[in-house]
DNA sequence: AGCGTTACAGCAAGCGCTTTCTATGTGATG
DNA sequence: CATCACATAGAAAGCGCTTGCTGTAACGCT
């Protein structure tokens, strides 16, 4: 019925293990043999069983990609990044590994159930991109799932998130939310900009706080007092966007700039003024955080802050792939790029 | 090292085979023991090993989904749908999937290549997404390949792709382009358009060519001459899109509609209009294909077609776990819904 | 009381591959 | 020409799990 390695053996007068070699290329086989075996395979129309060899070497081609939104561009743009340098056909011969990315939802249920079915794969590497929850068992839970990992033999990237307890051996690509979060609020600071409202992301994940902090970090410096009704929490989508920027101008009709945790946030905190009837940024200025792609598009166009997404994740899976060693310490910081444009400016009055 | 079912067999005092049985929940097993054995596998720690499931089993428990371009929302919407039907803790007891998305980029090599891995790690289901390539050596390659996978038991599924040979038993959930593009272009035709450019998508792709017949069919019932030099190509981005837009402004100025192949091209396409200092819809009438999220945020919000995505992508992923039976004769086709809003008006003059 | 059933549990044979160790033929060497 | 080293190829032992088949009690029945 399926065709084995022994069939393709028998095919070509060799020995099973001699196939297996030919196709692992990690033991010497004289040419003419190779090239016999070779022909058999494509004769035959041979393919390799996964789990069967996983099984017998102990280890296997996949590699996990967690992300919280496969929806969200800011995702979808780093996993495609990863995956570029995992393999398929793109990387070197020989060396190809099933990248596989695989949804959380936010969910920090799922998120631990993927890294079991990882793990339970014997997964060659997991890259865990975007926020993490934070949920002192949850953590907990992770970190020992990764420690777990990493013992088994899984190489273990972070990407776009803070770093694991150092015991996990993960190597972590973190994104100076923070810091992107001070530029912002201290650009609308020196536009003139006092009353600004923050729509910040679900609450319990690191990127909504760190993103925060930078903004109030930026308030702190100038002595701007921090208002907590000007602060809005919502999901990482447009709607939320629309609603709280609607429930911002509800408690604060003099607010001059809103702050958005990010562009897609930002674009329906747009619609939501535009409806309001207010114009953009004379009356209300709006700042994003990310600088997707269709942010530039905006009318007026985003000021956010550009996230070196593709090369951060090609990095992360260059490491993931063994390809590129980790840095010393296991930590990088990445920082943005604060871009300003259109949906900025002086406040009125 | 790892813990393994005969260390839980031990430990529980029964042997692997009921073990085994505990984990699978497919055989009978007397209250007491399962439950001891559970102790067992939890005071272990015991982790299931994937491959030698599947290797003794014959089946794994991977459901493969193809898509494009991950990081282009249209696919990220189907492929979180489809995900989230599929499995993880998402799904009932028991029937844990590990669904992962694979980027094929456009590539058909890269398609092929995921095939052949999927088919390696003798993938439970696999669904394609989006439009195929239109190449008769690689339509014949996948085909053949979807054929194999039939054969080797996994579940194949399109989903917004066009139907595979009946022979490869693949169930297929088709998008009516050619329908959608039909109702796009007469809607501008009723508005008393009669110049309008098209920016397709890339050439030899089922999406591109279906879209574009239903904009020639509409000019056609109208008898209106279809001037190939209006229509250009180019790959389903923004910057196609503007770039595209220029080019057609150049070759005919006097255009009062510019038709795009998606949304992401039209919003392309705006940009480039604003840039060239035309008003939208004043000047120049833009309509898009899909109604992606940001489309409604767009200004003025974009004239679309709605795809219902998560919907398809939904029935898709079930059909792929066998929950719901494929339809008689195993094609769906899903209409697309004309959006009509403020991107398109009555032509000057 | 005797016998057929039913309900579990265990045995053992693989699933298809990798890899260590061993065998063999060849050319180089003294 | 005998010896040794080297380059290849094969034999065989698993990798950890599933499952058909074989017990073996406990049960219900006449």
């Amino acid at each position: 019925m399926t065709v084995t390695l022994a069939d393709v053996a028998a095919r070509a007068q060799v020995s099973p293990a001699t196939v297996s070699r030919v196709l692992n290329g990690n033991y010497p086989v004289a040419a003419t043999t190779r090239e016999r075996v070779l022909r058999a395979v494509d004769e035959l129309d041979y393919v390799l069983n996964g789990p069967a060899s996983a099984l017998a070497a102990a280890t296997s081609d996949l590699v996990g990609i967690l992300v919280n939104d496969i929806a969200d561009p800011f995702f979808g743009i780093m996993a495609a990044a990863i995956q570029s340098e995992i393999g398929g056909p793109g990387g070197r011969a020989g060396g190809e590994r099933l990248g596989v990315v695989c949804n959380t939802g936010g969910s920090p249920e799922r998120e631990l159930t993927y890294l079991t079915l990882l793990q339970r794969q014997r997964a060659a590497a997991v890259v865990l991109t975007g926020g993490a929850v934070e949920n002192t068992a949850h953590a907990t839970a992770v970190a020992t799932k990764l420690r777990k990992l990493a013992d088994a033999g899984t190489r273990v990237v972070l990407c776009g998130r803070p770093p694991a307890p150092a015991d996990t051996d993960a190597v972590a690509l973190t994104f100076d939310n923070r810091g992107g979060g001070q530029e912002l609020t201290e650009h609308l600071i020196e536009l003139g900009h006092r009353r600004m409202g923050y729509i910040a992301g679900p609450e319990e994940r690191t990127t909504t706080r760190h993103r925060l902090e930078g903004h109030r970090a930026a308030l702190a410096a100038h002595g701007i007092p921090d208002d907590p009704a000007w602060t809005v929490h919502g999901r990482y989508d447009r709607r939320a966007g629309y609603e709280a920027t609607l429930e911002l101008l509800r408690r604060e009709p003099s607010l001059t700039a809103v702050v958005a945790a990010n562009d897609t946030v930002a674009l329906g905190a747009c619609a939501a003024l535009r409806d309001s009837g207010l114009r953009i940024p004379d009356d209300v200025s709006v700042v994003g955080f990310d600088d997707l792609p269709f942010s530039v598009d905006a009318v007026p166009a985003l000021t956010t802050v550009r996230l070196p997404l593709s090369e951060a994740g090609a990095l992360a899976g260059r490491v993931a792939m063994g390809r590129e060693e980790a840095p010393e310490g296991g930590i990088v910081t990445v920082r943005g790029e604060l871009m300003v444009r259109g949906s900025t400016g002086v406040p009125k009055g």
